[in-house]
DNA sequence: TATTTTCTTGATAAGTCGGTCGTGATAAGG
DNA sequence: CCTTATCACGACCGACTTATCAAGAAAATA
């Protein structure tokens, strides 16, 4: 499956929320309502967040996270790699070690050029742009806002649905 | 991770050798030694495309697999939907199951352009294609051919040692 | 200092993916 | 018909991802 890992997905989304949210302290259990990740999960993902210094966490009474740098210098590449690591955008499409302009698998040039697009571009989408988006296209994030709640707690069953799916797809059904 | 699953890289590199030894029938086994694929997963990888349709089995002696239609006619999106189920390269990056233009992820517009390139291109690559690069680039799966075989038996452990990597990245070590 | 709030973190579990093995089915040739 | 070569396919395993729960540590406040 050609898409970032679902970790990734609601990285994205926590980090999304914190900007919304602007600048105050937010509980993990907050953030969870707005963007309708499970806590319990959601909690591990912002601890590995604030490890790799994208947001910062306040324990105790009116704790809570907020981002670490201002919104525009945290781009969708940052988090992807902050998660999936420096390789969350790997240099070969078909996962070969020793793959190299030299030594190319069967995809080596179409996949160098794409890369270098789709890492730009997710370089280039920052928080800010993000936040844009969603004003334009008035969509659920903006339901951080206390007096904007119509749209919380909508869940994202998306990746399991298509694994469910494909499983059926692939070893199920139709063994004519 | 955003990249094909490594059964689907498994399942381009066994037809790109299938097309390389040109019609006849090819045993498994060779495949396998061709290619640096586990055998035993390697024959659940060419079950499937069987399954699919992309290549034909033939068993008892003599037997083996061959392509079912003609090089061009098989592009890589063919083989990433055979192996991943239709949503092979997902509508929504984030994972989202409603993720729509009036309901939109806050990565949505980016992707919807960056997801028809990709497919675009996934699909305009055959393995005619594939293999023009191949002989431009004297690269490893020449060895399908007997009398060209001193690249045989690479192992792809890419995949492997990247996850290594990234697990030590996010659980293991700094915990600053 | 005690209490409350909240993040931290380890134990645990289910599901999927990549991988192995062995048995059964089937095709060709003697 | 028997043997041999080969694919088909189910059982199984370990690792990783996603997910849950609960106990522990830290910060604020009374």
């Amino acid at each position: 499956m050609l898409c970032l890992s679902q970790t990734c997905g609601y990285a994205i989304l926590a980090l999304s929320c914190l900007h919304e949210c602007g600048g105050r302290w937010v509980l993990a259990r907050e953030i969870a309502r707005c963007t309708g990740i499970p806590q319990p999960y959601l909690s591990k993902v912002l601890h590995s967040l604030t490890r790799r210094g994208l947001i910062v966490a306040k324990r105790g009474y009116q704790g809570g996270f907020a981002l670490a740098r201002a919104p525009h210098q945290i781009s969708l590449l940052d988090v992807a790699e902050a998660i999936d690591g420096a390789q969350a955008v790997p240099r070969c499409l078909l996962g070969l070690a020793d793959c190299s302009p030299e030594r190319a698998c069967p995809t080596h040039r179409f996949w160098q050029r794409e890369r270098e697009h789709i890492m730009a571009e997710l370089r280039r989408l920052t928080l800010v742009e993000v936040a844009q988006f969603e004003r334009q296209d008035g969509t659920w994030l903006g339901s951080c806002h206390p007096r904007n709640s119509r749209h919380a707690n909508r869940r994202r069953s998306a990746r399991t649905a298509t694994v469910n799916g494909r499983s059926r797809h692939r070893d199920g059904g139709n063994r004519s």
